[in-house]
DNA sequence: CGTTAGTTTGAGAGGACTCAAAGTCTGTGG
DNA sequence: CCACAGACTTTGAGTCCTCTCAAACTAACG
């Protein structure tokens, strides 16, 4: 099975040697675990990075009391660390599962152990984080100035499935918006 | 004059051997322009990645005809890529000085390469972005979430010389409001 | 000292928010 | 397999904030 991942995110990104994708494979963890689960939360921390076979997960940090979501994964995705680990901050996230899903896991430890080890598996990560940054831009672009009707839009065209999979009142946070503006905006269709 | 700008890089993210420095060296370009230059224009475009020694510089992109502020570089800041390089893309970006500016220039082919030759400079180059990663993060919760005046205020907390520095309508545009507004928000402090 | 870029102020319209209540769906235990 | 409880979604009414368009004011620069 996870043969099959590695050549996905080659294919993606980057084809690693044999000696980095074998020193990878003695670190992760496969993990699967039921819907509601949570992966981490806020406060106790040993940062991790997942990549998601199957599933859907959604990242989320408290404002005011109010979950406010920031980041979806679905199948082939990866969910990058939510800290800063420049500065050694703990994370304010939670990450949760909304489906029955199925996790590689890594500790950030190994994630840069692999990274001093092999310069092509540090070469990988770093197209990891370049995707993750243009994903970002891109957020950024749809929450500066476009209207709810295109952010909406545009989120469906990228990820087709989210209406279907993922409870409206995350996705309304995900845009922004509250809850009962999305859903006029749906009936407004 | 670079000497110390490698160590500031050194001291602030990891400190690089001297053969990757020497390899550097080789590379960058010391350019000094005067305010209102332009760095990089939509559509032409070779890719480079910038890094401020001094002066103020901001990233946009028009849609629909306005202006929309993306980015501000100031002393020590890197500016980096606009573009997403893994699909080969095009940006649509241009980056302009807001000031006479000194800074250093590195193509994006001679970065990839001193990536390639230098598991070292590879690994600072994923720190950078690594805080990259985290100040777009940052940058999405402000707008999400916060009020105006809020994302007004952290803005000045963490740029505290922008309101001189910068025109009123670019730091209104960075926090996606109308100048107008912000321009209410000030006077209403 | 005139021209242009940048900022402030005003009035009115429209969109998203809050609070409240009523539907609808889903999963679990009887 | 049904019924109930809890989770999720829709709808309504009123308020507030930000937008647009317009015009006046101020600062910066040659």
């Amino acid at each position: 099975m996870t043969e099959e991942i590695f050549k996905k995110i080659a294919a993606e990104y980057f084809e690693i040697s044999p000696e980095a994708i074998f020193d990878w494979s003695e670190k992760i963890k496969i993990i699967e675990y039921k819907k509601k689960y949570l992966l981490a939360k806020e406060g106790s921390y040993i940062p991790k990075f997942y990549y998601v076979i199957k599933g859907a997960v959604k990242a989320y940090y408290l404002l005011d009391d109010k979950k406010v979501t920031d980041w979806f994964a679905f199948e082939n995705d990866f969910i990058p660390s939510t800290t800063n680990l420049l500065v050694g901050q703990k994370s304010n996230h939670f990450i949760e599962l909304i489906e029955d899903s199925i996790l590689i896991e890594l500790t950030n430890n190994d994630l840069e152990e692999l990274c001093k080890k092999h310069h092509d598996f540090e070469h990988l990560y770093r197209l990891i984080l370049s995707k993750t940054i243009y994903q970002l831009r891109e957020r950024i672009a749809s929450l500066q100035f476009r209207t709810v009707k295109q952010r909406y839009d545009s989120l469906i065209k990228l990820h087709p499935t989210i209406e279907s999979r993922i409870p409206l009142g995350d996705i309304a946070s995900f845009l922004g918006i509250t809850q009962e503006t999305l859903s006029r905006i749906r009936a407004s269709k």
